[in-house]
DNA sequence: CTGAGTACAACGACAGATGAAGTACTTTTT
DNA sequence: AAAAAGTACTTCATCTGTCGTTGTACTCAG
């Protein structure tokens, strides 16, 4: 199970890159994100809702409330301009990121 | 230019896969990181010393006084067996890491 | 009525990265 | 001969994202 400090800082990327699929909630998305790499990654609560505050801030997300349908009523987030701009820059990072990571760990890594 | 926090955790990797091709020092490995990156990753000399002050207090590295050829003099570090066996642990968890965020990041990213 | 699941929030602690500044000696440039 | 640039390392205070703990609040299955 991958740790999140491994991925320090890409959370963020993480909830815009499925938010831009379409506006949803937190406990949702955490769930997605957990379906979508079979439990190699499970984003912990904590850092997924300081990832929303730190978001909303930046302006990347709005939020808004939703239909209480179980449980305590649901906050939902959508993408903004501003975000989607900011995920296609991280795109374009995480490329960079990979191949210079590559390099330097190495190894002959198949 | 990457910066160092969004490959966070992963210096102390990239210095002792350096290592496992031979003993060096800390200027030598910055240029060796900069040089294999084309410029694309410069590291901190502060994150580096940190790094390697962290290193050996986990024993992964041992130092020894070089020979001073130029200006200061010159610290020399080695990787250790348990070094060596972290750094396997890490390349295997790069591999997974890779993976887990190329879905998430996704984005039909080419 | 108890426990599991849904859904979120506040708080303090931690660790790695960073910026700024300093030490010390050598080589190159003006 | 003085200044600047390069080599090589150190100390220290600060920042930021993550994590653990705890708490709130409601629903549904057994």
């Amino acid at each position: 199970m991958i740790s999140s400090d491994v991925i320090r800082g890409y959370n963020d990327t993480f909830l815009l890159s499925l938010l831009a699929q379409g506006d949803s909630y937190g406990y949702d998305l955490s769930r997605q994100i957990r379906e979508l790499t079979d439990d190699a990654y499970i984003i912990k609560e904590t850092t997924m809702y300081s990832a929303f505050t730190r978001l909303k801030k930046k302006g990347y997300i709005t939020s808004y409330p939703g239909t209480v349908t179980q449980g305590k009523k649901r906050t939902y987030y959508s993408i903004t301009e501003k975000g989607k701009n900011y995920l296609k820059e991280k795109r374009q990072e995480w490329r960079i990121t990979k191949e210079v990571v590559d390099k330097l760990v190495g190894g002959d890594n198949k």
